[in-house]
DNA sequence: TAATATTAATTGACTAAGTCAACTATTTTA
DNA sequence: TAAAATAGTTGACTTAGTCAATTAATATTA
């Protein structure tokens, strides 16, 4: 019985021993060259920076000064590399990478570059794009600059359809419902874009993936229904749910709806418990078996502004 | 003027010098230890494999026997494993791990685990999950195991939403397409969920992920119309477009259907060739600004089995 | 079955990679 | 202006890793 978070550490260990033979491959053009890893770093950062001196470089590449500076003077005999005294610090030098340096350079470049290449084309090309745009995820997560955030905005085109889709491969896998609730939600669905005035559909975003949405349509001038909550079960259980609810009572206090209903299952406890908290009360329960399954629909309402 | 793979390359590139500070950052502890990291990897590998000989390490981390040699005299000494001669080879020892070497390796293994955890304790819980979907989506692709052939498969609950999803987002993309044509096509569709018997929709899978869809659904007893023909743009251009045609056209045939027709706009060259090749004629013209931009939609049709 | 080839593990001799402290020449700061 | 700090270099050293030779056991084959 491993936690969630170990067994994620066991992945992503289980990743780093398999990214690091990728690695390994990659570099081992540089392992076949007269330099070392090391080496071809400093070579690179050189190429890279316009300019720089050897203790820019040692604090960038977390390298003994000492042993940069012998690799420098072996760059500077094999003319990879130039060297002239700063202008404004007697102690430093500018260091610049000459047209051979940048040739060699350019050759352990390639030889990487090719065994990507060949990686690559295993892959059929829109599987190359999915495989940067995860690297560029995980790059982004982990490099804390990713807004890790959950954002709600109002719906844009193509969200109702993703809310469709995932109602219709959720439901599926957790209560068995098959095509019959999909076109039931479809329909719902096409009824609020019929008249959007009298309602709103928000999305729960985060790191740019749709996480969670939360519906509300008017019934009659004072009474709103709550339709198309749902979480991503990734992020249950962290405060969405209310966020989401909250968001829709806001807007129903705003449009004088003053009687909200909605419709769900019974035993989603988390849910029951939101809902309670917001002052629901079960007001019917009925069998429902047109979707596949013997479900118990349950009806909770509720009036607002009456405290 | 970078080609697209060069670019991939590049930000492979990215990802790899990256991802080599993380790894490093993980392995940080095991440098403050007075283990090696290669002597980390061979104790790693003693304490999972239940039993195993020097020459088996030797070939699965690809480490020089020699080398190998002194890091196992050392852990002897040292108490961290023990070895006993082989019963069915004398050349060979068995190896295995004491209570001591495996209390080590566990020091080992719990500092760099407190630093992933410290990583992933900086995102929410479904971020997490995502960062690790990603990591084994690269190694699936990259470990050459994954089927990256695209499969085409009949519709499933979730995927009709999909549809309109992908419609929505793309024509909005490309188009400029609004809310008006998203439910269009949702209304399409729910025609289609109305009477599934005449019709019938098909998904094209690539690694798990939806790059594409079609649909066929019956107008008259012998008029069959094609719909909801879409490719993401990564999957363009890779015959993915004939095959789904093709699997309507079969359909077609086998359910005696002798004219198919479809509606598209104006431009897509790509589709235009596609549907010529299928024999589609160009039959209508009609400009259509319901939808926000001024496109001009084409009818195309077929007749099918006249030759 | 004896001769030969192969394999597992070890050892000696070596090179490459990297670290540490001491040093010189500047520049900055008190 | 003296003391402290910084840039870069050098010598002496340790650690990591490689390569070829060696020993002992096992497998192969004439």
């Amino acid at each position: 019985m491993e936690s969630p978070i170990q067994q994620r550490v066991t992945e992503i260990r289980k990743f780093n021993r398999f990214y690091t033979n990728i690695i390994g491959l990659v570099n081992q053009n540089v392992l076949e060259s007269p330099y070392s890893l090391a080496e071809a770093r400093v070579l690179l950062e050189i190429d890279a920076a316009a300019a720089c001196t050897a203790s820019n470089l040692a604090e960038i590449l977390q390298i003994d000064p000492g042993y940069l500076s012998r690799i420098l003077r072996r760059f500077k005999k094999d003319g990879l590399i130039e060297t002239t005294k700063s202008m404004t610090d007697g102690r430093s030098q500018i260091l610049s990478i000459t047209e051979k340096g940048r040739a060699t350079f350019r050759q352990l470049s390639d030889a990487s570059a090719s065994q990507l290449i060949q990686l690559l084309e295993q892959l059929p090309q829109g599987a190359q794009q999915t495989l940067v745009q995860n690297m560029a995820a995980i790059q982004n997560m982990l490099s804390g600059q990713a807004d890790t955030s959950i954002t709600i905005r109002r719906h844009r085109p193509g969200d109702v359809g993703y809310i469709a889709y995932r109602h219709g491969v959720l439901y599926e896998k957790e209560y068995e419902l098959d095509h019959r609730f999909e076109k039931y939600v479809l329909q719902s669905l096409i009824a609020y874009l019929e008249d959007p005035s009298r309602g709103e559909i928000w999305v729960a975003e985060c790191c740019g993936a749709i996480v969670g949405f939360i519906g509300i349509v008017g019934i009659s001038e004072k009474t709103a229904q709550l339709r198309w909550f749902l979480i991503e079960p990734d992020f249950r259980g962290v405060g969405l749910g209310r966020k989401l609810v909250s968001t829709v009572m806001e807007y129903c206090q705003q449009k004088y709806y003053n009687h909200v209903f909605l419709w769900t299952f019974k035993g989603l406890d988390a849910a029951r418990h939101l809902y309670q908290s917001f002052g629901f009360t079960l007001t019917e329960e009925k069998e429902n078996d047109t979707w596949n399954n013997q479900l118990i629909e349950q009806r909770w309402d509720v009036m607002l502004g009456v405290d």
